[in-house]
DNA sequence: AATAAGTCGAACAGTGGTGTTCGAGTTAGC
DNA sequence: GCTAACTCGAACACCACTGTTCGACTTATT
């Protein structure tokens, strides 16, 4: 990963992290953000985000990964696989609910824009995590099996992704997010 | 609402209606749609497009506003306000998960396009309908009182569009919409 | 069958986005 | 302090979309 492809002078790798830390932050605001856009926010001229990410396509992909990158080391953190299965979807609503609604977004915006199946494989790898959570708590006999296991990922996905949109737009504490979606999910995914 | 504002044709009707419908289907599909691709869903040159909707931010307002009725009648359809709260959620969601989630989208989009303020009043109609439920249900004691309101109203919208995404993918069968979200819902708003 | 209402393709101007080139100016690194 | 790497504004061509006008044609209505 820290493999300097062709040697970067220090101001261009800066300017490169700047560009990518933007892009998040615009096409998670705006699915529709311009590349002026994004240069603007970078502190950067239009030029050099060209040089760059030679168009808006290979920059939506490299921010793509890198925050796929970051959602998975975030839920690893987490340690998803250790101790009880409710616990650990504690911890992982607990750090991970912003990084996750992160992903998600990039995660409708890059299949809108490059296709749905360039898109599967990359997915899985944090969806996998959820979904491999899931399961064993379901050996546990703590989550349901009454339902379709992909419908038991939508629903801690989308709930996800709805307590993120009720912070943004003010109507919940983001102290109060995690705590919420605690509350919510853990009756609706418990088995009885 | 059958007030012929000024004396129009059948044809001119019937093209209203037409574009009207293609209207809801593309903006849903893609929230992006152009007038052109509007235009040529709805059977119809694109001049006659702009003849009756002179903008496309009037069409929009058009289509929300169609939306909003028809939502708003299927939900009076289920007589959200008779027997138990938990019965008269069943009624809903059977009957109205896909209007909602109509609703839901063209919310979003009008959102983004026609800016928050000049929607809250026209949302309120429907969410309101939604809102007074969860209330009853809360005095009824079937309803937990441990989460804000918004959130739970949330919860519904959010479940309600992410079962309505899946059948949509065809990661979920449309017949078992209802149900999965009863068996979602049902715990998720409960009391204890 | 006359007339008014409606449709529609072609062509236009305007806007805003993408991606490129040029050339002059900065800045990091040895 | 030299040089190669990098930045950046201005200007360009290109494209897709919006909204408009014109004039010929078709269709509903009486």
């Amino acid at each position: 990963m820290a493999t300097t492809e062709t040697r970067r002078r220090a101001d261009a790798e800066r300017n490169i992290a700047a560009i990518l830390d933007a892009a998040l932050v615009s096409f998670t605001e705006d699915p529709q953000a311009s590349m002026a856009a994004i240069a603007r926010a970078a502190g950067v001229g239009r030029v050099t985000l060209y040089a760059h990410f030679p168009s808006r396509e290979v920059l939506l992909e490299a921010v793509l990964d890198r925050t796929i990158a970051a959602a998975g080391a975030v839920i690893e953190k987490a340690t998803p696989g250790e101790g009880p299965a409710t616990e650990a979807l504690r911890r992982l609503l607990r750090s991970s609910w912003h990084e996750l609604d992160q992903h998600r977004k990039l995660f409708d915006l890059a299949q809108r824009e490059l296709g749905a199946a360039a898109l599967r494989q990359r997915h899985r790898e944090v969806v996998d995590h959820v979904e491999a959570l899931l399961v064993r708590g379901q050996q546990e006999g703590v989550f349901r099996r009454d339902l379709p296991m992909t419908w038991l990922v939508t629903t801690v996905y989308s709930l996800l992704h709805a307590a993120a949109e009720d912070v943004n737009a003010g109507r919940l504490a983001a102290e109060e997010a995690a705590g919420v979606l605690e509350a919510t999910l853990l009756p609706a995914l418990g088995s009885r």
